[in-house]
DNA sequence: ACCAGCGTTGCAAAATACGCAACGCAAGCA
DNA sequence: TGCTTGCGTTGCGTATTTTGCAACGCTGGT
């Protein structure tokens, strides 16, 4: 829609991944030097990208100021964490915050585990929709007409033995975890590694976040992943009621 | 320069401040709302900014993910470089920094004392866990099960006077240490020298790196050495801003 | 002295982004 | 019920803005 736009947002996911030269961008962009150093000027004017010692264009201190402002906007991340946080604290394994954000769902928070074993994730990321434990509970939680627009409009790539490939099997699981209340990622996305996912409602009862455990299977089999799963919505469940969540009023779909 | 760049970017610092609708926008930046519209829509795919139910523009999660993978990239050791040069050239003393690489503390960086007498040391080197100051700071962060693991696992090698010999004494000076947020080594590793550590922390809060300056008795007595404290903390707080840390989130997880 | 790599400038063409005006829709109010 | 206000949306013609090109200047390496 807006070209110039779209391409500078490019430019800075590509600096993300790591600093370039204004030749190096306009390659890998298809767009043409004269055109590349345009957007690049503005964005340096605007303190969103650097130059360091006059060859690399790096990403620059306006967007840690944007995220972290942005951060602290999100109520739910603010509310959730020093509840994560022990979790964390408890359990040592790593802890997610997700939530949907436009048709994607995002990493909003995270906690490193304690162990050496660790999964690797960021925040900011999106969660596959097809096999993330938190994605599961946040699509348990829509109508079943939603649930099966968005299952039919999967690309259900397999990336381990578990992957759920098919939009019945989906449609089937979220069943499932509507239910039991929780959902897992039974090494669905990543073969070494489990998760186990619980919902966080607001007070209207609806889901608007998802909160999870991820631990290497080598650490812990499913049995033992499963002995987390009272922790987890013991503090989901503290979560929801900070925000303004009745315990009664459970499901609402 | 180009000039919806320009105004997208402008749209960001405005929704950083607060979240807002359509026509705010529009008003604020004394732009079409239709203009508006069209750069948000192309921000929203991008995940530069989220609407939340319906009303409200806020900033989104493409941009937490651009921040954080921009601190990741970001090697310690070029951003601490020239504080720690500041400092060494202000007390020219001798001014280490280190890090976890594995199980070890490892010294990553050196600026050489400007003084005749020098302590040996050498970049790449492992600094002993039990008397290093900065090691001391190192694991000064880690969850306290972590440290009485490592402290068990240690091998207390008396080498002068004042060095630590039993895990219960190294656990007490880490809690101390945490507290205080600075570390010394009282000529517990080397008889004629002594130094003191601060913690370097990263956007998240966690301890990342430690400086030091290390110092002969025989030029600063300890007093000295307590002198040279608040340079010293006042270097690693420059470091830990310039990688995304902000002062007042002091503890994390 | 030459080449390769990087950023810069001026210019002309047109694609792109712009503002307008009108519409749809929901919520608040009388 | 029907009015108004505030929000986002659509279609369209204009011209502003953006684009790509080609050539230039600079620096560092060989």
């Amino acid at each position: 829609m807006s070209q110039s736009l779209m391409r500078a947002i490019d430019l800075l996911s590509e600096l993300a991944a790591k600093p370039a030269t204004l030749d190096e961008l306009a390659r890998s962009a298809s767009v043409h030097k004269t055109t590349v150093m345009r957007l690049l000027h503005t964005m340096e004017e605007k303190r969103m990208v650097v130059r360091d010692d006059e060859q690399r264009f790096r990403l620059g201190s306006k967007l840690f100021e944007l995220s972290s402002l942005a951060l602290e906007q999100r109520d739910i991340r603010e509310v959730a964490r020093p509840h994560l946080a022990e979790l964390n604290a408890r359990t040592g394994h790593t802890v997610h915050l997700a939530a949907f954000e436009g048709k994607d769902v995002v990493y909003i928070d995270k906690f490193e585990s304690h162990h050496p074993v660790r999964m690797y994730s960021r925040i900011g990321l999106t969660a596959s929709l097809h096999s993330a434990a938190v994605a599961k509970v946040l699509l348990a939680d829509m109508p079943r007409a939603r649930q099966e627009k968005i299952a039919a409009g999967l690309d259900y790539v397999k990336v381990t033995e578990n992957t759920l490939t098919s939009p019945e099997a989906l449609l089937a699981e979220l069943e499932v975890v509507r239910k039991q209340g929780w959902a897992h990622d039974n090494a669905e996305h990543e073969a070494f590694v489990h998760c186990i996912a619980a919902p966080i409602r607001d007070a209207s009862g609806a889901v608007v976040a998802a909160a999870s455990c991820s631990v290497p299977i080598v650490m812990l089999d499913y049995e033992g992943l499963m002995g987390l799963l009272p922790e987890l919505t013991e503090t989901t469940a503290a979560i929801s009621q900070d925000l303004g969540w009745t315990p009664t009023e459970r499901n609402a779909v």
